[in-house]
RNA sequence: GGCGCGUUCGUCUAGAGGCCCAGGACGCCGCCCUUUCAAGGCGGAGAUCGGGGGUUCGAAUCCCCCACGCGCUACCA
């Protein structure tokens, strides 16, 4: 079994929720089959191509772990893997087409192919390709392509139906009367992806095509061209589109966007993988967990489910939380180091202190879904002076209280500067704080939001205990003498 | 408009005639735990299986009709 993933470098941007779930299916089905996966990139749309989007497509295949068996940088017998460099072929199998009297040269310009379209809505015909070049003589078209421009067109067969046989959906018909002759090789000699697809399908001797829905409408073409040419049919499996919230098909705008953001933003391979897997996939009636490994052993084609998947984010988001949790050590101490390396502010010192990173990367752990969330929850750590606060925020759960407000800050400094700096750890800490309920007659769950804000900025965060141990006495202090003096201005 | 595909809790899904007055997961709600926030544990609400006809002793599961949704309808992929 070969089977490949293609990718369109284009403007419309690097690859997509969309195309990726699409490479994992064909990547699982390969591994689960124990194939070939290959990678080709289907660069012949000249005007939208984007050199750049060819990295993306790598970056993101391999940031997941999906790597190629053949295609770009690992060579095999079905190279080359670009579109581009395999001109030749098409050509080829264009003019055989042609001289079998499968197809013909279009000279129809976009004007009157535009003012074609137009009359046809406007009569409410369906639009398609009124055959006016099909019956040229092969000698004149010869002559006229020696001066003129042209397309190819292949000439479809009007009789009966196509049927095809999906992997997913099982069989499909297709009324022939309705297709038209459609453009194969453009005017500028690269071929259409329906023509590149059949011949480099065959050529790379692909078993199995795994692709969206949005292309099932267009494989009676691509059975045609297959039938032409006497060539066996790739079996197709139309995977169900992701729709967005608004139930329709993904676009940029609703989150299909490149699956680097996604990264970017802090999700993790195994948590994109897993999400992935379950969009339009089943294991059993149980599983909603699955690693990449047991994927690629357990994968079938056939418990993909025909019908839609709305994309939810937070389910995501439950995924990567699940992931976060379950990383090694090691692993996890270098994720907090490196996130609070690339986005702590400026004004932070990198390398960041690994002291304090392995102090509280333990902390962080169940309290982060996406690793961008790590270094707000962090920054307190960093720098001297207290955290930009107001007087409201540090009165907030006090219901705007000042005074009491007040009454807890003066309670902490009571409480914690009798700790000598030598045992400056957790326990003296909370003890002293716990200490403090009888001073405020409140209890702790009441105003510790109180040194929340004061000590870190924020209501909430991290552990208030082991915060203050890893700031240190002399910071604690300070922050707390701030506070106080912010209070007694307000008030 | 035409053609195609699809329709089970809010969402992802299990289900291939009796195991289903429908199971799991996310989300939601409640309780417990608790220094905030989480995480975790326990429990709960939530689908008359799009609607209507059949077939059958019996249908989410088979057949027919309808409705709705989506996709495609380029010298883009």
């Amino acid at each position: 079994m070969i089977v490949r993933t293609r990718y369109a470098p284009s403007p419309t941007g690097d690859p997509t929720i969309g195309n990726i779930r699409t490479a994992l299916f064909t990547w699982a089905l390969a591994r689960a089959n124990g194939g070939t996966f290959l990678l080709r990139i289907e660069d012949t749309d000249r005007k939208r191509l984007v050199e750049t989007s060819v990295q993306a497509i790598y970056d993101s295949l391999r940031w997941l772990g999906l790597e190629w068996d053949e295609g770009p940088g690992v060579d095999g017998i079905h190279a080359p893997y670009f579109q581009s460099q395999r001109l030749p072929l098409y050509e080829k199998t264009a003019e055989t087409l042609i001289a079998k009297g499968r197809a013909y040269r279009c000279f129809c310009t976009a004007e009157r192919l535009d003012r074609l379209r137009a009359e046809q809505a406007a009569r409410k015909q369906p639009p398609g390709y009124d055959g006016l070049c099909r019956e040229l003589e092969p000698e004149a078209s010869l002559r006229r392509a020696r001066a003129a421009p042209f397309v190819v067109r292949f000439k479809m067969n009007r009789d009966g139906v196509t049927v095809l046989d999906d992997l997913i959906r099982g069989p499909v018909t297709f009324e022939n009367a309705l297709q038209d002759d459609f453009v194969m090789l453009k005017s500028d000699g690269y071929p259409t992806y329906h023509l590149a697809v059949v011949v480099d399908d065959t050529e790379m001797e692909i078993t199995h095509a795994v692709r969206g829905d949005e292309w099932i409408s267009s494989a009676p073409k691509h059975l045609q061209l297959y039938e032409a040419l006497g060539w066996t049919p790739t079996r197709f499996a139309h995977l169900p589109l992701i729709l967005g919230p608004d139930k329709k098909k993904l676009s940029k705008r609703m989150g299909d966007t490149a699956i680097l953001d996604y990264r970017d933003k802090g999700y993790l391979p195994e948590a994109m993988i897993n999400f992935l897997a379950f969009l339009g996939w089943s294991l059993d009636d149980k599983t909603s967990l699955i690693t990449i490994e047991e994927l690629a052993e357990r994968f079938s084609v056939e418990r993909v489910v025909p019908n839609p998947a709305v994309f939810d984010i937070e389910r995501l988001d439950f995924l990567n939380g699940h992931y976060i949790r379950e990383m090694d050590e090691t692993r996890w101490l270098t994720t907090v180091a490196d996130w609070c390396d690339r986005r702590l502010p400026r004004s932070v010192r990198r390398p960041v202190d690994r002291g304090v990173i392995s102090a509280v990367a333990p902390l962080l752990r169940e309290r982060v879904k996406r690793l961008d969330q790590i270094a707000p929850l962090v920054e307190f750590l960093f720098g001297f002076e207290a955290p930009e606060h107001t007087a409201v925020e540090l009165a907030d759960r006090l219901a705007g209280d000042y005074a009491l407000a007040l009454a807890v800050v003066d309670a902490a400094l009571l409480a914690l500067d009798p700790v000598p700096e030598e045992r400056w750890e957790r326990e003296p800490i909370e003890a002293a704080v716990r200490g403090m309920e009888a001073a405020v007659s409140m209890k702790l769950g009441k105003f510790v939001s109180v040194l929340y804000v004061a000590e870190m900025g924020r209501g909430q965060g991290i552990p208030l205990f082991d915060s203050l141990a890893i700031l240190g006495r002399e910071r604690s202090l300070h922050r707390l003498r701030t506070a106080r003096a912010r209070l007694e201005h307000a008030g």
